[in-house]
DNA sequence: AGCCAGGAGATTT
DNA sequence: AAATCTCATGGC
C-alpha cells in the first residue's frame, strides 16, 4: 500500500471500492463501543503496540485517500514506527484486498445482492490484536451485542490502560499480561461469567507464554488448521474459531456458520417465517466461496 | 414476563 | 456422531 508523510499527518492511498462513511456507520454501531471513538466524519483511536502509543484521527477529504493526523504530539519519530501505525490501519480497514471478486460474486447471490447496494464500500473492519479479537469474541459467546459492549466496556475500564484528550480517555486494551495474572473471581463484579473470565485468563496465559500468538496462527496456510489449533483450546469453539479466522487473521474463507446474527439475516433478506436451517444454509451460501468472511460481515450490515 | 442473544462444554442418546 | 441439557446474564 502507498502512503506519503507530512508534517503531523500521513496520507495512506486508498483501493478501489471504499466507503468512508460506510465503514464509519459500522464503527459506531454501538454507543457503547469503548476502543475508538466516531467524531462526525472522523475516527479516533488510541493506537498501543508495545512501547509504541500513537492517538490518530483518521478523515477522508475525498475517495482516494485516508488521512492519519497525529494528535496532541503523538507523531512516531522512526520510520519502522510510522510503518508500524500506517500497517494497523491498513489491517483494521483490510486495505490490502481487491474485493472486486467479492463483488462480482455478491451482486448476482440473492443473499447479498442489497447487502453490497446498502453498505457500497464497506471494508471488513479487523481486530488486528490477537487478544483483543479473542476476548471479545468469547465476551459475545451467547448475549445480545448490547450486553457484550457493556461488558467490553466494563472490562477494558477496569484493566486497560488509557490517555485524555479533550477531557476524553482513550483507552488501550488489556494487555495479556495483565489478565494473565488475574482470578476468575476478580472479574465477578463486572458482571463476567465466572466461565468465561476463565476463558479469557486462560487465553491471556496461552498468549503470554507464546503458545499461542497471531504468527503461529498466520503461518498456516490452510485455515482450517488454525481452526483446530484454536478450537483446542478452552472456550473457543467452532463459532468463535471462525470468528477470529475473520476478523484478525482475515483468513478469506472464515465462517462462522452458526452465528445468530448471521442466521437472523438470512431469514429477514429471504423473507422467512422461522430460522433457516444449518442445511438450508450451506445451500444458500455455496456460493459464497473463499469469500465467506466478506460475505458474512456483510449480511451483519442487512438489519441495520 | 418470557424469550432471545454475533456459544461452548458436558451429558445423553 | 448427533441430539439434548446446562450454564449465566442483560435487553427488549
Amino acid at each position: 500500500m502507498q502512503w506519503t508523510e507530512h508534517n503531523q499527518s500521513i496520507d495512506i492511498e486508498l483501493p478501489d471500492i471504499f466507503n468512508f462513511k460506510n465503514n464509519l456507520d459500522y464503527l459506531q454501531r454501538d454507543p457503547n463501543e469503548c476502543m475508538y471513538e466516531v467524531i462526525e466524519n472522523t475516527v479516533i483511536k488510541l493506537i498501543h503496540i508495545g512501547d509504541l502509543q500513537v492517538l490518530v484521527q483518521l478523515s477522508v477529504n475525498n475517495e482516494d485517500c485516508l488521512t492519519v493526523h497525529f494528535l496532541r504530539g503523538t507523531a512516531p519519530k522512526s520510520a519502522a514506527d510510522k510503518a508500524t501505525v500506517v500497517q494497523y490501519i491498513c489491517e483494521w480497514f483490510d486495505l490490502d484486498r481487491d474485493i472486486r471478486p467479492f463483488y462480482n460474486m455478491a451482486s448476482q447471490d440473492d443473499l447479498l445482492k442489497d447487502a453490497v447496494k446498502k453498505v457500497q464500500g464497506l471494508r471488513l473492519i479487523g481486530i488486528p490484536d490477537l487478544f483483543e479479537a479473542l476476548c471479545w469474541a468469547v465476551l459475545g459467546q451467547q448475549i445480545n451485542l448490547k450486553f457484550a459492549y457493556s461488558l467490553k466496556r466494563q472490562f477494558v475500564e477496569k484493566y486497560g490502560e488509557s490517555i485524555t484528550y479533550n477531557d476524553k480517555k482513550y483507552w488501550s486494551f488489556p494487555s495479556c499480561e495483565t489478565i494473565a495474572e488475574l482470578n476468575a473471581e476478580d472479574m465477578s463484579d463486572i458482571k463476567m461469567t465466572a466461565r468465561k473470565s476463565e476463558y479469557i485468563i486462560g487465553l491471556a496465559k496461552l498468549m503470554t507464554t507464546g503458545e499461542l500468538s497471531k504468527d503461529k496462527l498466520l503461518k498456516m496456510s490452510d485455515f482450517k488448521r488454525a481452526e483446530k489449533e484454536l478450537t483446542h483450546i478452552r472456550g473457543i469453539g467452532p463459532w468463535t474459531a471462525n470468528y477470529v479466522l475473520m476478523r484478525c487473521l482475515r483468513f478469506p474463507a472464515a465462517f462462522p456458520i452458526n452465528d445468530i446474527g448471521l442466521i437472523n439475516s438470512i431469514k429477514y433478506q429471504l423473507n422467512m417465517d422461522r430460522k433457516p436451517t444449518k442445511q438450508e444454509i450451506l445451500n444458500y451460501t455455496a456460493g459464497w466461496k473463499g469469500w465467506e468472511s466478506y460475505a458474512t460481515f456483510y449480511m451483519w450490515r442487512l438489519r441495520y
